[in-house]
RNA sequence: GGGCGGAUAGCUCAGUUGGGAGAGCAUCGGCCUUACAAGCCGGAGGUCACAGGUUCAAGCCCUGUUCCGCCUACCA
């Protein structure tokens, strides 16, 4: 493409849709079924089909599209595989607020229409997510978009249901489950958030029914007593000795239940009586069972007091709390109320207090399943990265209980399993049975519950790849190479995704699993719409523009902490993107009569800094490697942070500047003279070493800031094509360069004392001055010579004077760097004072630091028993400080002699 | 109750075999120097939470304490 100038000012809108737009067009994202590449996976995790892309979403796929962009350009054939969740509760939730505004509910429509309502919604506003990860980049393989609820996806579900239920690792039963009664569902353990409430613990008193007195339970739930079929107590409280089959009469209800011994049951807690409710308790419900005790369910699954539940019939189960304790202290069996903090389960996606229920439940076996997700990560196959999070994980796996999996909703895979009601049997098959398995009826009517969305979820590693068949696609790309996922979904997919990955495919998922931090705001609170602290990544993007927003992601996202997150920092690193947008408009400025094609480097050329800048990138390539290859993201794009800004802008652009503007002009060129260089090849080496850096800093750059590289990349002369097509750099041993590396910190060393005078003397740029540089090293004199013209140009001075240690100058203020002396001319403008106390200063920290130096080689024990090399390190240390503070004391002496002189 | 993580400059944080306390932002001083004032140059700023221990040597390893997060859990 053409080269141009840059514009001004960086202008990320345009640049952004337009590249995009090509990218896309090109079909740059596309994977290979088939393909001599090295394959590169990643599945996306689907976001809900119902979301609107947040803080979370942008950081997770951000990272993914790093990593993606880097393989991409590293040669490997990359599978980025884009997708949505059907999120059952949530998507249901969302169309029947929408009925409810119509005065409409969804029993009004009936479930078939209900359902088409919901397609219809996903058809309309489906596919907003994906419109808005397009916007930060991310480089799915969009035409494979899957979609949990697909054709593809629901047989998957279905092989894998009717699979489980052969095999005995599904089975249906009536047991105790957490019951949101607004979403009028099952829900798993895990859907379920504890928080701590500050609620009481009543004390009821239970009558003897043939005696006086009686027995006194505590409770939180005091609305449950109405479902009460026993008292239990620990069979070795000898307060309650005795007792055994006595029976109370259960207050409010009149009926009698009797007193049962139970080894659960805590003496220590409340009274040591224990009221039993068998069916709105899991444990009221084991001791139930154990000892055949009746359950009497009294609240409904709306959440009101049913037709068990006497006088109370239709209550609302929290009303009905008041008035069961109200009417208990009426007849005084309430006998005391005391405040009790203790948590209170809420539905995850409602937050409606759940209840414990009892029901007819599906359920997942997991132990035998959990037993292979953990011996997996045991030997390695899948890496979790950080390794801490292993820990958590199988800590969970260890302690793992079946898995609830069936949701009394509309939206969803609904379970295969069909009821003969002739004959009670159950059948589970792929397709709708004609008659039943046992008795030959044909009245079957099935399931009416669907699954739960995470069932669907933990297949999307290989449904979204074609299983049940055995696709090409999965062949090439099963397991996927890395999963890049919050931890706040550990459990809830990836335990679950490893778990049907094994089982299925008899291979792990992915080989890592690489898990991100959480964004929070700048306080580190979780960002949430009602605290009113979100950020909104597209806001961000039209504010800042995408890559500025990625490359803030990156930068702060460092293993094990959470990104605390602020408009500030983004806009920090704004200033970076126009940073490296100016330097390249600088660099293009003096490349548009460069020809990449028909310059031949030849190494001899090298200028000094030449050599530094290509050692320094070298360093650079080798740091982003490392970082992406072990998933640390924000030393990558700190190590690209510093590079730019401060080694290729502060020094490398600011050295070549006088070689650039005078291609062919009368700068005297140390080079030239070592080199026998004539200036036109100076200038030309020059260009192209600029070029070389730019071309590949930017290479380097594209994973993470990819529109602002594409479109200086297409300015760039002798680039072909996108820059997500060219190579990604590997580091090149032959420029490492040692000795050009410590020559440039002697030269750049130079530099900063005299502009530590300049600044600390108060010394404008503008006035050009005289300066000295004594060093008894001969190498370093003949350095510094050679490259006076440098140190003279970045210091703004008049001339360089390099002498070996003699005559101090007189009316100049001094700074030492290494062996290195330097004098700055102040002939008529000095400060005695002010330069008095700079070097006293200068001195005073010195001083602090042969104190520790001095500690350590006074001490016998670390002469004898440290390492002679650290020994030997701290001696020269001491005596490159002591020689250095004798030089400022000399000219310290000196100044205070002519300023008391006057 | 169990588990995990954190405490380093004013703020946000790096600091990977124990031997030089660092960055970004903010702040202060000086600069319109021909890519960039969204910039350039320079300065100041820290008992590495506390108390012990191991070691010649500890931000780093060990023990304990305090404070703050998070995950997890059925004591009614």
């Amino acid at each position: 493409m053409s080269t141009h100038l840059l514009k001004k000012g960086y202008e990320p809108k345009e640049v952004e849709r337009r590249w995009y737009a090509y990218w896309e067009k090109e079909g740059l994202f596309s994977a290979e079924d088939i393909s001599g590449k090295r394959p590169f996976s990643i599945v996306i995790p689907p976001p809900n089909v119902t979301g609107v892309l947040h803080m979370g979403h942008a950081h997770n796929n951000t990272l993914q599209d790093i990593l993606c962009r880097y393989r991409r350009m590293q040669g490997y054939n990359v599978l980025w595989m884009p997708g949505t969740d059907h999120a059952g509760i949530a998507t249901q939730n969302v169309v029947e607020n929408e009925l409810a505004r119509q005065g409409k509910d969804r029993h009004n429509l009936g479930r078939e229409e209900f359902v088409k309502r919901i397609w219809q919604w996903r058809e309309e506003y489906g596919g907003l997510i994906i419109k808005q990860l397009k916007r930060i980049g991310a480089s799915c393989d969009w035409d494979r978009e899957r979609f949990t609820m697909d054709e593809g996806l629901s047989r998957a579900v279905k092989t894998v249901f009717v699979k489980l239920y052969e095999q005995g690792l599904i089975y249906r039963g009536d047991y105790i489950i957490n019951w949101c009664p607004r979403c009028q569902t099952a829900l798993s353990d895990l859907e379920v958030d504890h928080e701590d409430h500050n609620g009481h613990l009543y004390y009821v008193r239970y009558p003897f029914e043939d005696e006086e007195g009686g027995v006194v339970v505590a409770t939180t739930r005091p609305e449950t007593m109405l479902g009460d079929t026993a008292v239990a107590v620990n069979p070795s409280d000898d307060r309650y000795r005795g007792l055994e089959g006595k029976r109370v009469i259960l207050p409010l209800m009149n009926r009698r239940i009797p007193i049962i011994l139970d080894e659960y049951v805590d003496a220590r807690f409340g009274t040591g009586a224990l009221k039993i409710t068998p069916a709105h308790d899991p444990h009221d419900f084991e001791i139930g069972e154990r000892h055949g005790l009746a359950s009497v369910k009294v609240i409904g699954g709306d959440g009101h007091m049913n037709e068990q539940a006497g006088r109370f019939q239709g209550q609302d189960r929290f009303e009905c709390r008041e008035e069961v304790l109200e009417a208990l202290g009426e007849e005084g069996l309430l006998e005391n109320t005391e405040p009790y903090q203790h948590s209170v389960g809420h539905c995850y996606r409602c937050r409606t207090t759940v209840d414990p229920y009892l029901s007819k439940q599906w359920f997942v076996k997991v132990k035998p399943l959990a037993e292979k997700a953990i011996a997996a990560v045991e030997t390695g196959d899948t890496r979790i990265v950080p390794d801490t999070w292993t820990k958590t994980y199988f800590e969970w796996m260890n302690n793992i209980k079946d898995w609830c999996i069936s949701r009394q909703i509309w939206w969803g895979h609904r379970i295969p399993g069909w009821t003969c009601e002739h004959c009670g049997e159950l059948i589970v098959a792929m397709d709708p049975p004609t008659e039943c398995s046992a008795c030959k009826g044909s009245a079957l009517v099935q399931e009416t519950d669907v699954l739960d969305t995470w069932f669907s979820s933990a297949l999307w590693p290989f449904s979204t790849m074609g299983w049940p068949e055995g696709t090409q696609t999965l062949k090439t790309f099963y397991p996927t190479s890395v999963l890049v996922t919050g931890f706040d979904i550990l459990f809830f997919w990836v335990a679950r995704m490893m778990m049907m990955g094994l089982h299925f495919m008899k291979d792990v998922p992915f080989r890592d699993v690489y898990i991100h931090a959480l964004v929070r705001d700048a306080e580190g609170k979780k960002m949430s719409k009602s605290k009113g602290n979100v950020i909104d990544p597209l806001y961000v993007i039209d504010e800042y523009g995408a890559d500025a927003f990625r490359f803030t992601l990156a930068a702060l996202a460092a293993q094990g902490r959470d990104i605390k997150l602020s408009e500030d920092r983004i806009e920090g690193y704004r200033h970076f993107i126009n940073k490296l947008w100016n330097a390249a408009r600088f660099s293009l400025m003096h490349l548009s009569d460069f020809e990449p094609d028909q310059f031949r480097q030849d190494a001899q050329d090298l200028s000094l800094p030449d050599r530094w800048i290509l050692s320094r990138l070298n360093g650079v390539v080798d740091n982003v490697i490392n970082g992406l290859d072990q998933y640390k993201f924000n030393d990558a794009a700190n190590a690209l942070y510093q590079f730019v800004w401060h080694e290729l802008c502060d020094w490398y652009l600011e050295i070549i500047k006088p070689v650039l503007y005078e291609p062919s002009g009368p700068i005297a060129d140390p080079d030239k003279e070592a080199h026998k260089v004539p200036q036109s090849a100076r200038y030309k080496t020059t260009q192209f070493v600029l070029w070389s850096v730019l071309n590949e800093t930017l290479r380097l750059l594209h994973p993470f800031i990819p529109f602002v590289a594409e479109e200086i990349w297409d300015k760039l002369p002798g680039t072909e094509g996108s820059i997500m097509q060219a190579e990604f750099p590997s580091t090149d041993k032959t420029r490492d360069d040692r000795e050009a590396e410590d020559a440039m910190k002697l030269l750049m060393g130079v530099v900063s004392g005299i502009r530590n005078i300049r600044g600390e003397m108060n010394v404008p740029p503008s006035l050009s001055v005289e300066a000295v540089v004594q060093s008894p090293d001969k190498g370093g004199r003949a350095l510094i010579e050679q490259r006076r013209d440098m140190i003279v140009n970045l210091c703004r001075l008049k001339n360089i004077e390099v002498t070996a240690p003699g005559k101090r100058p007189a009316s100049s203020a001094t700074s030492v760097f290494g062996n290195c002396t330097i004098f700055f001319s102040l002939k008529g403008i000095i400060d005695f004072e002010l330069e008095q106390g700079r070097l006293e200063k200068g001195v005073g920290k010195i001083n602090k630091e042969l104190e520790g130096v001095n500690k350590k080689l006074s001490n016998e024990d670390f002469l004898l028993k440290a390492p002679e090399e650290v020994v030997q390190k701290v001696r020269e240390k001491r005596e490159k400080l002591v020689k250095k503070r004798q030089k400022l004391q000399d000219q310290l002496s000196t100044v205070s002699q002519i300023s008391s002189d006057g």
